[in-house]
DNA sequence: TGACAATTCAGAGTAGGTCCTATTTACTGG
DNA sequence: CCAGTAAATAGGACCTACTCTGAATTGTCA
């Protein structure tokens, strides 16, 4: 908690009880939570609170740096509060997102041809395919 | 458009004017559409089409392996015509996704500790960053 | 402590689908 | 080359995940 009252106060963000309560979910959470699963648990410690006050915390924290967005490919932004280099497993059957750790991925950088202009902050390996969960259910052919 | 008759025919998809103006539409587009995106432009030409048979239609694409669902930070769904190994540049100011060709990035694999049970279909490498365009914009900090 | 800008809540609005059902259409065998 | 049938489509209701607006409240600094 300590690097979100730093960073909070880097940046000039006020410290509410609900920036604490929704970073400390975002942490608790193993997986890559919704803005509307952060919601929901926030809720019940302080139920007054709104997914419009969570969804813009989270983008806030997004932009100072305390979480980031990581891709997704169903239909909900999701938050990783694990800012350190990590790599990820996609499962395109469920849309899960687990993280692994590899070190040398870390060290994959673009070439400069690639990068040109542009800025990069973070740079991920992403494997796609099927976990071992949904590959036991798995049966039936397209349609 | 040969791919096109081809894959439908392998896995028993029909072939509709819907569906080949669909997957035309999506080989033009150079960005990664959404399924909102092919609808708007398909409609141009049938008017009758609804979003829902372009979502369900791009669906099916996916499963028959023609396009595939590309990872996306907004909450939309995006699909790419390329099938073949590729990576991405991804701006975390104007959320757009940008392809790019590095043969030794085609050739990294995880490991089998990481790996473990998950059945991989493909790696790609994903680097975020700020785009040059939205770096001119750029001159505010955080709010 | 008091002023005030930052933050929150409540409710309405929007984007991007997804589900259901009736109708239409593409493929197959005769 | 035509009819039967399973697949596909259109239209409309419904849903999820935000996003905006405006008024009320609260943290922070002088």
């Amino acid at each position: 908690m300590d690097l979100f009252y730093q960073t909070c106060r880097e940046h000039g963000l006020k410290i509410t009880p609900q920036r604490e309560q929704i970073y400390k979910e975002i942490c608790r959470s193993a997986k890559h939570p919704t803005a509307d699963q952060v919601y929901r648990a926030v809720k019940r410690r302080i139920s007054s609170i709104t997914l419009d006050t969570v969804s813009r915390t989270l983008h806030l924290f997004v932009k100072a740096g305390l979480v980031i967005s990581v891709e997704s490919y169903g239909t909900a932004r999701r938050y990783d509060p694990n800012v350190q280099p990590h790599h990820h497993l996609h499962c395109t059957e469920c849309g899960g997102i687990m993280d692994f750790e590899y070190r040398p991925f870390d060290r994959i950088t673009a070439p400069a041809q690639v990068a040109g202009d542009f800025e990069v902050s973070r740079t991920r390996v992403v494997v796609s395919g099927i976990c071992a969960n949904c590959k036991k259910k798995q049966k039936r052919k397209v349609r």
